[in-house]
DNA sequence: CCATAGATGAGACTTAGTCTCATGTAGGTT
DNA sequence: AACCTACATGAGACTAAGTCTCATCTATGG
């Protein structure tokens, strides 16, 4: 996964360099959602000697280049979830942390109502669905 | 509106003291939604002397009493709409800041789907939809 | 191997939001 | 009407998230 990182970097034209060698790897081993502050205190652990800034603006690239999305969670903090460059939503599990994707399965029809029922011209939505995963359903990670 | 707000927070058992006053007729005269930045201008603005915190404090009472919805902005930021304490999404108008509600007209339905099809189990949601509202389609003010 | 545009780390800076604490006051009680 | 006290407040320290600048470094095309 890191290497899908890295080719879709190199296919946008920026530069491979070795932090951000190192980050494509720290982002594949995180499971599902991940704040910048988890980046950096991963690559802090491992004494990377990444800087902060550099971390927020691959964070930034990998958005623009919808190799990552952000995601606000519920307690109001901001969150990246890797995913496949097409238009989705995210199903984020509260308890462990992990995320799928759904494609939008019917949310363009509800979009579609609610801009003929407005008379808003609607030009994007973002759909977030939070709950618990298969696996933190059957009793190992209350919370 | 802010008498309906300060009714509200009289019916939560809280006290109706003079900076909660005059907070809820600023809230009632912004059209659209707000940050706490903007709130925080407007009381700095009429000198009335109101602490950040007494702001901050507020909007999360608002937000527990449902009276007013946190939306995240497409660009991060944390923005409040004022609204009916039932459970609705917001159409957020990207031009002027208005903003109107929309029923789940059907995204129950879409999330029912999401669970079955992914197994989770799914606590709550969040949609928002960002748009230019009827009174901006009308060339008054572009972007 | 070189030149250079693009990337980097350090750290100052800005902004959002939280916390503490001494003081003030709403509103029920008498 | 005056009193009491729990709740609310403003000030400002504090933390965390994110941005910016700038001197230095390096990936990569030639």
């Amino acid at each position: 996964m890191a290497q899908q990182l890295l080719q879709a970097l190199d296919r946008a034209g920026v530069r491979l360099t070795g932090p951000r060698r190192e980050l494509a790897h720290l982002i594949a081993q995180r499971a599902g959602h991940f704040t910048a502050a988890d980046l950096l205190a991963d690559a802090e652990r491992r004494q990377l000697g990444i800087g902060r800034a550099t971390i927020f603006r691959l964070l930034e690239l990998l958005a623009e280049q919808n190799l990552v999305e952000r995601v606000d969670l519920p307690d109001g903090r901001h969150a990246y979830v890797p995913c496949e460059p097409s238009h989705h939503h995210h199903l984020v599990c509260i308890s462990c942390g992990g995320s799928s994707e759904v494609d939008d399965c019917g949310i363009d029809a509800v979009a579609a109502e609610a801009a003929r029922r407005s008379g808003f011209e609607i030009q994007s939505h973002r759909l977030e669905l939070f709950g618990r995963c298969p696996g933190c359903q059957s009793g190992t990670s209350p919370q």
